[in-house]
RNA sequence: UGGGGUAUGGCUUAGUGGUAAAGCUCUCGGCUGAUAACCGAGCGAUCGCGGGUUCAAUUCCCGCUACCCCAACCA
């Protein structure tokens, strides 16, 4: 009986089958396949394993406070795909997560959620233990949210810096730094905040725009000159006053000298009319005579001049408290670039101010107490807040002395604490300090021999590690690691020491630092010195975080066995002045070398229009979000994790990276592409057994040997962008990989010999052959960063691998044979003649000549001999059945032409293409037009290939 | 204020001293045996702005602008 029912083989044709989902549905897939990987413990697994060197990338810690951002986001991807490349590649991953647990921002948190009465009666320990509790909340949140992100860590194990073993450890780094006389107690200007309570790192400050100080220009009296000015200066005797400039007149209390610059020449100008001070004449820079005389609206005759240098030792009186200083001085800071040329000089309130007042052996006077408020050593302005009422009273004193020039409204950057967003200022305290001083060297070679990533990380750290002044770090606050100090009741005079250093140490390994505070000072004490006649206090200092987490080389590389050092830093590249830094010199200071091997830095996230991420802007992507959707899913869908992990590699991370809801819109595209070129070839292995179905490489056709021969061109590529870390380039290539290579040629080219083939013909298995290839190495390639869909396509391969999961399976497996350039220069000639082909069919088919390209001939001349001969061998009556230019053009015919004469009689042409309507009838099973359709009795609507392939 | 970095079509990335490349997006068309998929074609960039060097500059030099990071003792 004929089949005579157009349709009729539809089930006679080999067509996709498979059961993996052509949409990602992420929101549920990935958490089920997360589970699955629990299951299998495959981290552990493999970690343990592995048989590899280990991999070591140390985590620098987040802060255990608030939620994820998109920043956290980035840099724990980026570490995953990094680990798990390197897993794939047989090494021993071992990644241990951390938390900074210590520190202001918990503390000011747990302080504010508390009531005032509750504020009252808190000690250092209750406060303590509350921080500890919150820390704790966060870092479960923290860590699930990662966990989700598909970040393979030994999440049950973290370091986390308020750990008993951590703190023991650290306490151990600190010692060491004593004993070597790292560590001294100084006093010191630091950075202190009053809202805060507390001495700051440079790290925790921040110069918002938009500060404005209540700036002063005064004037001193003079009262003895310099031997060397006796002579020329006597005339103004009396009358003179040196002039200065202030952006902190409250510092004026603490003023000790005047500092001038050796190589500036400074003028003695003569006050014209509404001199507003009572002296006649004022010393100041000569270049800023104009500046000064408009400022205060006057006119400043020059009277004689002198070079700095001759200033110094002239004295003049604080005409504020009748005390006597004198001119010093100064450096280079000194410019005539603002104020007088003159520098009003505390020691206790300025940098370089206590430097030039060691050189001169000024005392160190620092009237102001831990809140900001002025003591009874500034006289009537004691009980007077620095940032509020003590700049008015002093210039009203001062003007009533007759000293003031001028009062100003200054705009400058200021620093403030970036925890309670309020001015701090330059105080001298009793501090302890790490003296940079005494290993910067060997930080300096211990950078030069580490691998930055970029390069230019290195020209950034090297100057701030040579630059930079003694370490402050004490902390005048409860949440911390204590300073293991006792001071002596009597003598005030501190004790520590190897002994007491041990003996604190384990105590602190067994208790946790709250014994610090919950024990006495008798049990905190060693043996020795428990009845040694003296009586001790403990020091309630607290150590500054940064040598927290600064610590961890030791407390968590070094003390898990971990390879030292670490073979990876890879945090922000603000990181520069804080981790890194911090990491690099405890590390030095007590082993002599860098805790890393390489630093690789990433930049900041910003939105698509390159600007800063900020709530007020309302540009923030929320990670959460991106994962799990928004609350109106039309707008914000839930993605999944492998979007946001194929956006961290799309992009150049070594500069801004961008995102917004369109770059979303557009990753969710290409992953659901490289999905959908997956599930395609998925379907296509549904009857496919590498084992027994492979086709020999000799056997194949060469379209199949160029395909393998671009597969391993394009694992190469990705290959090196892992090994470069330069993921945007594995981005790229996969991408085009699957579209073009795959999906726009090979795929298209393949569906006639998977389909309409028999099941078991060569042509169909040779390709299928390639197919698994193709699908196996996408899946590994992928695997670092889409983990989710990578081991998506692995758990539905159609046949056995002898893994349970993708990342069992190694790294991409090439074939040496594969490699045949030769094969590259010719079908690439071949791929850009199908262009061509498609641009006349085009033309054809927007004419409504033809629908599919099956509907037509093809006629072709090519001039060069040798690509005419390669084509013609590709069209001959007999060939493979693959290697064929009907199936490489995807016309039912193509006739190749001795000269382009004929095509002049085509509608639809080029210059050497045209197209003709195809010769016979379409065969219903397979689509192609065929003059053999017809022609057989039982098989009436087929062609002959196709009647052969039934029957 | 100083230092560093970046600036190529709507998006992400290539690239070169000689009239700019890929993928995605978008538009149009086809297919209906990858179908909330697939195929094809097309639109689309004065390579941030202004100078200079050169026969020729997106690519080299200078200046500017914008953005990002860092630094800072402006007493």
């Amino acid at each position: 009986m004929p089949l005579t029912e157009p349709g009729s083989y539809k089930n006679s044709v080999n067509l996709p089958q498979t059961k993996f989902d052509m949409r990602a549905n992420a929101v549920k897939r990935e958490p089920e396949i997360q589970a699955f990987w629990n299951q299998q413990a495959l981290y552990e697994k493999l970690a343990g394993s592995n048989p590899g060197e280990p991999f070591v990338i140390h985590d620098g810690p987040p802060y255990a406070n608030g939620s994820l951002h998109v920043g956290h986001a980035l840099n724990k991807i980026l570490k995953d795909i990094i680990n798990k490349y390197q897993l794939l590649r047989g090494r021993k991953v071992q990644f241990v997560p951390g938390w900074d647990c210590h520190g202001l921002p918990i503390e000011l948190k747990v302080l504010q959620s508390l009531k005032p009465e509750e504020k009252q009666a808190l000690t250092p320990i209750g406060i303590r233990k509350k921080a500890a509790v919150f820390a704790a909340d966060t870092i479960d949140a923290q860590r699930e949210s990662f966990k989700r992100y598909g970040v393979w860590a030994d999440w049950e194990h973290p370091y986390v810096t308020m750990d008993p073993a951590y703190e023991a450890a650290q306490i151990g780094v600190f010692g060491e730094m004593f004993l070597k006389g790292y560590i001294y107690r100084g006093l010191k200007p630091v950075y202190w905040s009053p809202s805060s309570r507390t001495a700051l790192a440079e790290a925790e400050l921040e110069y918002p725009e938009g500060h404005t100080s209540n700036s002063m220009y005064a004037a001193f009296e003079v009262l003895n000159l310099s031997p060397e000015l006796v002579g020329p200066f006597d005339p103004f005797s009396g009358e003179l006053g040196v002039a200065i400039w202030t952006t902190t007149p409250w510092t004026i209390p603490g003023n000790l000298a005047v500092a001038v610059n050796a190589d500036l020449v400074y003028s003695v100008v003569e006050v014209g009319e509404n001199n507003p001070t009572r002296f006649k004449y004022l010393l100041v820079a000569k270049d800023l005579i104009e500046t000064l005389a408009e400022k205060m609206g006057t006119t400043l005759e020059s009277k004689a001049s002198t070079m700095g240098k001759l200033l110094e030792h002239c004295t003049y009186r604080n005409p504020l408290f009748d005390r006597t200083s004198e001119i010093i001085i100064g450096g280079d800071y000194i410019t005539t670039e603002a104020g007088t040329g003159l520098v009003h000089t505390a020691p206790g309130h300025g940098q370089e101010d206590y430097l030039v007042g060691q050189r001169y052996g000024l005392p160190i006077l620092s009237p102001v107490d831990d809140g900001g408020i002025m003591t009874e050593e500034a006289g009537p302005f004691a009980g007077l807040n620095v940032l509020k009422d003590a700049n008015p009273a002093v210039i009203a004193a001062m003007k009533e002395a007759g000293s003031l020039i001028k009062e100003e409204a200054y705009q400058h950057k200021y620093p403030y604490d970036w925890r309670t967003k309020k001015p701090v200022i330059f105080r001298a305290t009793r501090q302890w300090f790490a003296s940079v001083a005494g290993f910067r060297d060997g930080a300096l070679k211990a950078i030069s021999e580490v691998t930055w990533i970029p390069a230019q990380g290195e020209n950034r750290i090297t100057p701030m590690v040579a630059e930079r002044s003694d370490w402050c770090i004490s902390r005048q606050r409860s949440w911390g690691l204590p300073i293991p100090v006792f001071y002596n009741e009597a003598t005030h005079e501190p004790l520590i020491d190897a002994d007491t250093i041990n003996h604190v140490q384990a105590i602190i390994a067994e208790q946790g630092a709250d014994a610090w505070w919950e024990m006495s000072v008798a049990e905190l004490l060693p043996e020795k010195y428990r009845n040694d006649g003296n009586s001790y206090r403990i020091g309630t200092d607290t150590m500054d975080v940064w040598f927290d987490s600064g610590s961890s080389w030791a407390s968590v590389v070094k003390a898990r066995g971990l390879s030292y050092p670490a073979d990876l830093y890879l945090e922000g590249s603000d990181q520069h002045r804080g981790w890194f830094q911090s990491s690099l010199l405890t590390s030095v200071a007590v082993t002599g070398q860098a805790p890393y091997k390489a630093v690789l830095t990433h930049g900041f996230t910003v939105d698509e229009n390159g600007r800063k991420m900020s709530k007020s802007e309302g540009n923030v992507v929320d990670p959460a979000i991106v994962i799990n959707g928004g609350k109106n899913q039309q707008q914000e869908p839930g993605y999944g994790a492998d979007v946001l992990r194929l956006w961290v590699s799309s992009v150049d991370y070594s500069n801004d990276v961008p995102l917004g809801r369109n770059m979303l819109k557009q990753l969710n595209d290409v992953r659901g592409k490289i999905r959908n070129t997956a599930r395609f070839l998925l379907g296509n292995l549904h009857d496919y057994n590498p084992a027994t179905d492979a086709v020999a490489y000799s056997d194949l056709p060469e379209l199949d040997r160029y395909m393998l021969h671009r597969i391993t061109e394009v694992f190469d590529e990705v290959t090196d962008a892992f090994e470069k870390y330069q993921f945007f380039r594995f981005f790229q290539t996969i991408q085009n990989f699957c579209v073009v290579d795959l999906s726009n040629f090979y795929l298209d080219i393949a569906k006639d010999r998977l389909y309409i083939s028999r099941a078991n013909a060569t042509r169909r298995r040779s390709c299928q052959t390639v197919l698994a290839v193709a699908l196996e190495n996408l899946s590994r390639a992928i695997a670092p960063v889409l983990s989710h869909l990578a081991e998506d396509i692995w758990q539905f391969l159609p046949y056995s691998t002898g893994v349970t999961s993708v990342f069992e399976s190694g790294w991409v497996k090439l074939d040496e044979q594969w490699r045949q350039p030769a094969l590259s220069d010719k079908w690439t000639k071949l791929r850009d003649l199908r262009g061509n082909a498609n641009q006349v069919l085009e033309q054809a088919r927007m004419a409504k000549m033809i629908g599919s390209s099956l509907e037509s001939k093809l006629l072709l001349y090519v001039e060069d001999a040798e690509l005419r001969s390669t084509l013609e061998q590709m069209n001959q009556a007999t060939g493979n059945q693959v290697d064929e230019l009907r199936y490489l053009f995807l016309t039912s015919q193509v006739e190749l032409l001795a000269d382009a004469a004929p095509l002049a009689e085509l509608e639809h042409k080029s210059e050497t293409i045209g197209i003709a309507k195809a010769d016979g009838c379409k065969c219903d099973r397979c689509w192609n037009y065929s003059t053999r359709v017809g022609l057989s009795t039982e098989h009436p609507l087929l062609c002959d290939r196709c009647e052969e392939a039934v029957g």
